[in-house]
DNA sequence: AGTCTGACTTACTAGTAGGTCAGGAGTCAA
DNA sequence: TTGACTCCTGACCTACTAGTAAGTCAGACT
């Protein structure tokens, strides 16, 4: 379960606009969509600024194909995990990977790293970048639901609200992480939040979340 | 308890250093420190760009002078709740209040914004982002510890690490609240992340907590 | 052969970025 | 009254920003 496009072969020929929307998202998760320029997605694939607005108008119009591509990958993402047979726990922890799988290459979640810089956007942009997270916190409110009938997960109050905490623990949690390049950082915020939905308070889903990636390292 | 200086009268002759700093802390928590420029703080105090170069020299001085000044605004802010006479749970609510004050004027939290761009800040920025996040795990973790000590506060794992994880859930509360102008949402987050360090699994310190403003409405 | 089109390049624009520098006005002390 | 000092302005500079207009050129279609 991924989020980036998969790897080319050498003669790599995407198509010029998916190589241009794949280093700009990487560029927005790296230094933040003032942090670039056209001049910096020309220089790396080799062609010129005209040739970007010859597949996208100007920078809002990439910046709105930028958001609308990641989240129809991460609603693949989240699809695959329904389909994956996993109950609420396993979800919730496969949900965490996702950040974390986006954290390792030093990258900040595109509409988080947007959400920073949302008085700055245009418009369609930021109604593109509230629709992530509506996205995301539908989805989670039918797994916390599901893992409350279930017995699974306990937490109080609404589905919604605990499932926005989840998208707010994680988005932070990936915030503070990269500065301090510690992966484990990022694992021991998650591990603690989601602790916090187990039924008995224990810690055992936590300590399941995110297995498998035990060396902590540096990012 | 408050983060902002004092408001002066009309005459307002705060000293115009200290006027460029209350200008740029502003749009670096609103816009972010690529999201303006040296021209707006200029129009905005109606002085020319040259005099903001007299003061700080460049940028990245200013920005550094920023958040030294911030970081020591906060840590009074932690000293008064230090000095308060409140327990554990009451500082961590005093704590999530500092928080609410700032997203209250649709502002970003300084460091949590500079987080974000912090890929394209220098070095000495850097640096003191890393420092201001650890003064606050380091206040967290003593009052956690305190908590833990007395039971009125309960967390698995280290103190430095559930405070970690109360930093991230802040942090990642205002970063998704901005965008949707709802200060409801953070202080959702906030209840909810306080409520999973209560010791019966309660949620007194989340209703507790953020008292006072209980007119949620928009930012 | 001629025509059209997609995918560019070259050469340019107006505007903005951060930054520099000589100098001037006001204040203060000797 | 002079000189030093602080704080600031006006006029600049260079680099870079997004964006545009016009031209090129290989290949597909007729």
């Amino acid at each position: 379960m991924t989020l980036t496009a998969p790897r080319r072969g050498a003669g790599d020929d995407a198509g010029t606009a998916s190589q241009i929307l794949d280093v700009a998202e990487r560029l927005v998760q790296v230094r933040g969509f003032n942090g670039f320029s056209y001049a910096n997605i020309a220089a790396e694939l080799h062609i010129t600024k005209a040739a970007l607005h010859y597949h996208f108008a100007g920078k809002a119009d990439l910046g709105e194909a930028l958001i609308t591509r990641y989240a129809s990958r991460f609603a693949e993402a989240l699809a695959r995990a329904d389909a994956s047979g996993l109950g609420p726990s396993g979800k919730l922890a496969a949900y965490a990977d996702l950040y974390l799988q986006v954290l390792r290459d030093r990258k900040m979640c595109l509409c988080g790293m947007l959400a920073a810089e949302y008085q700055t956007l245009p418009q369609a942009m930021r109604d593109a970048v509230i629709g992530f997270f509506d996205q995301n916190e539908s989805w989670l409110e039918a797994v916390l639901e599901q893992g409350r009938d279930e017995g699974s997960l306990q937490f109080t109050g609404s589905a919604r609200d605990a499932a926005r905490m989840v998208v707010s623990g994680l988005e932070g949690a990936m915030l503070i992480a990269r500065p301090y390049g510690d992966i484990a950082r990022f694992q021991a915020a998650a591990a603690n939040l989601l602790a916090g939905l187990e039924p008995a308070g224990g810690q055992a889903l936590g300590d399941r979340a995110l297995a498998g990636q035990a060396s902590a390292g540096e990012l």
